[in-house]
DNA sequence: AGCACGCCGACT
DNA sequence: GTCGGCGTGCTC
């Protein structure tokens, strides 16, 4: 039998099937085959009698981990985003079944040699060897540690002389750092309200793709816990995706008391062997609900009869480095095909999925009341144009900051948000409020350094730099930008006695650490906590009464689409941090455009009214649902070559729009974020009515392929997440 | 991705 | 004369 087979390198000339010999096996088999004269894995996705190949090698059968249903997605997968095939058979399998002679991800674990005692171990050691010494005593007083950890702590030299001398017990140990040993299932009965009960009915009861739409606290959850455990009920299996962020230890706990060990958690904080071991839970069919970030829509289930996402309009459900694609999408696709039902949830669903959603393309659920009794916090808007002009130069607001001080006499929590997003700058007028907008596309100007120039991100028309605001003419107009630091700064001034807590980027660079610094504030070991909207999601701090966004609009002026929609989920997402059962919460929203719609309907919780006013501005601005932006990103070491590149890839895109139909439009510029890892980058934007987009991104995929930069890389996104 | 083959500059 | 640079092409 000839075996089509994929090989396991990821390279674009290597993407195709090359011909094996071998038994008969199922599509989707893992085989080991010798390509030129590397010994590789590889999979078969084709079966035929003859090859136009004399001399066939063979390939050796493996195990058969991807379902006929899985390779189905794989097709749909490299149409849609033009994926290699092994970059998205990848995403079925752990990284364990790609390399075999990994052993078992155990580790030496050493122990002192128990045949003798300790003190004549330490004879053997010597009183000469200090460090020895110490290592040896440390772990007789450990019993035992982990031979890299030994290494770290005492050095490579101390630990070999203790080897040496044979005062150590060398074992390897099946690592797992978080047991997930069995757990009994709490048959915890949840008596669900008229309003969940309906939403479960309608789910259950329905097919297709449903948007359940619920403020904060609405319990969402328990409707999809629900809906879980019928579709288990009915023999089959469930998918349910969180944002990466909020896959917490209490989430997961809580997920497995209700469903004990036939859930499988797929989070970033396994090491190979323990997501393995849950791949293989899953494959088995021993756990039938697979719960993780984006990449577990992947999950190896039979007999799907549900995918959930919740909080459906996270930005880190679309992938942004390779493989690209979009997890709804997907997650639609598998559903379809598989016949299970799409359950989309959030309180403030992505315009577009609510746009479907009014389209009766998707079913909408509502669930528009909160299951306790105490209502969402009073949102207050602070101007902080006034409160400039009444000569406050600082960045708290009077409000704010008596606020603070009454919530921390209290002996209460406040959490300060600070919203900065990504590189760019916007432009305000201090006086007035005045933001520098394009012209064409209502999206805020970012100010480029290095030309003295004001650019749009999505048109790239470009316009000079301004020193006065030509609204009010005051010159005191400046980039608007103010970092964590400086804020935990002016607060320790005002309030030298408060216990600060800091998180963003730079001090969460260690994945644990955000978890550690939201622990140590939950622990009231820090009054008041400031970060970006990192800290707005998931968790609850009960004892947090007051929650201030200091640049409640800024990302209003980011130059991007989406700023409105941003601000508005962040505002709804931070509401709901502020307080808990007894007691009443505050939110002060600061901003310099107090009359923007989005603190209109933001102040009441308004996403309905909020949606009719922010998509009717983005079909007159021509923005997605309405377009799709499609950006090709060109990235060269060489300057020349980026530019050469840039301009054939314009070139065939013209090209295919001169043949296909119009764009809405197309231009090609330097990227807003121009160096990037020593490369210079390029781009070409063009957005495209949804329909013309179908016809013509295969055409643009095909095209970008046939363009190669020397020394880096170019890549199309759709609808791309940031500019940077 | 690797690895081989192959054609031009500075060294024993 | 040779060692070695990395450009191009191939792997069933």
């Amino acid at each position: 039998m000839i075996l089509e087979v994929i090989v396991d390198i990821s390279s674009g000339s290597i993407d195709r099937c090359f011909d094996y010999e071998g038994e008969d096996m199922p599509l989707g088999s893992r085989v080991a085959v010798e390509f030129g004269k590397k010994q590789l894995i590889g999979f078969v996705i084709g079966k035929k009698q003859t090859s136009q190949y004399k001399e066939l090698k063979k390939a050796r059968f493996l195990d058969a981990p991807i379902s006929s249903e899985q390779l189905e997605l794989l097709y749909f997968l490299r149409k849609a985003y033009n994926l290699r095939y092994i970059d998205a058979l990848r995403l079925f399998i752990p990284a364990k079944l790609r390399d075999e002679k990994d052993p078992e991800y155990s580790r030496k674990y050493l122990t002192a040699d128990d045949s003798r005692t300790l003190e004549q171990l330490m004879e053997v050691v010597g009183t000469r060897a200090q460090k020895q010494m110490e290592a040896l005593n440390y772990i007789a007083a450990n019993s035992g540690q982990f031979l890299n950890v030994l290494i770290a702590k005492f050095g490579a030299s101390a630990i070999g002389g203790l080897r040496e001398k044979g005062v150590v017990v060398e074992s390897l140990v099946h690592e797992r750092t978080s047991p997930l040993g069995s757990i009994d299932r709490v048959d915890k009965r949840v008596t669900l309200t008229e309003a969940q009960r309906n939403a479960v009915d309608r789910i259950e009861s329905g097919s297709g793709v449903f948007l359940l739409h619920g403020v904060t606290g609405s319990g969402k959850t328990e409707v999809y816990e629900t809906v879980i455990e019928e579709e288990l009920k009915k023999g089959k299996s469930a998918i349910m995706l969180v944002p990466e962020i909020s896959l917490t230890p209490q989430v997961l706990g809580l997920f497995r008391a209700r469903f004990g060990d036939s859930v499988a958690i797929l989070h970033s904080g396994l090491n190979a062997s323990e997501r393995y071991d849950e791949w293989k839970r899953l494959k088995s069919g021993e756990a039938r609900i697979a719960i993780g970030a984006r990449s577990a829509i992947f999950a190896p289930l039979e007999n799907i009869g549900v995918i959930i996402i919740d909080e459906e309009h996270d930005s880190s459900y679309q992938s942004e480095n390779n493989p690209r694609y979009d997890t709804k999408r997907v997650a639609e696709f598998r559903a379809r095909s598989a016949g299970a039902k799409l359950v989309l949830g959030s309180a403030t669903p992505d315009m577009e999925t609510y746009m479907r959603a009014t389209e009766g393309k998707y079913q909408l659920i509502s669930l528009p009341e909160r299951i306790s009794k105490f209502s969402l916090p009073e949102m207050e808007i602070v101007d902080m144009v006034s409160e400039f002009r009444s000569g406050n130069k600082g960045m708290f607001s009077v409000t704010l900051k008596e606020a603070i001080g009454e919530a921390l006499g209290r002996g209460e929590q406040v959490m300060l948000f600070l919203n900065r997003r990504g590189f760019a700058s916007f432009i305000r007028c201090r006086e007035c409020g005045y933001i520098a907008k394009c012209e064409d596309c209502d999206i805020s100007l970012t100010y480029h350094m290095s030309e003295h120039e004001l650019k749009c991100h999505y048109c790239g028309k470009r316009y000079h730099e301004i020193t006065k605001c030509p609204n009010c003419g005051s010159d005191r107009i400046k980039q608007g930008k103010i970092g964590t630091e400086k804020v935990v700064e002016e607060l320790l001034t005002l309030f030298p006695k408060a216990r600060v807590l800091r998180m963003d980027r730079d001090t969460t660079g260690r994945k644990d650490s955000y978890f550690k610094i939201l622990g140590s504030f939950a622990a009231h070991e820090a009054d008041i906590l400031v970060g970006t909207q990192m800290i707005a999601k998931g968790h609850d701090f009960g004892n947090v009464t007051l929650v201030g966004i200091l640049e409640a609009d800024a990302a209003l002026y980011f130059s991007d689409y989406r700023a409105s929609e941003r601000t508005f989920q962040l505002i709804t997402q931070v509401a709901g941090r502020a307080g808990r059962a007894d007691k009443k919460g505050r939110v002060i929203l600061q901003t310099y455009a107090p009359r923007h719609y989005v603190f209109r309907y933001g102040k009441s919780y308004d996403y309905v009214g909020f949606f009719k006013k922010e998509i009717n501005t983005r079909l007159v601005t021509k923005f997605p649902p309405y377009t799709k932006i499609v950006r090709i990103l060109v990235a060269s070491s060489d300057e020349q070559d980026a530019v050469d590149c840039t301009k054939t890839v314009y070139k065939a895109v013209q090209q295919i729009e001169k043949e296909r139909g119009k764009f809405v439009y197309l231009g090609a510029a330097r990227s807003p974020i121009t160096r990037m890892n020593g490369l210079i980058r390029y781009q070409v934007m063009a957005r495209i009515t949804p329909e013309e987009f179908a016809l013509v991104i295969g055409d643009i995929y095909s095209a970008v392929d046939g363009v190669r930069p020397k020394d880096g890389s170019i890549f199309v996104e759709i609808n791309p997440q940031s500019m940077a």
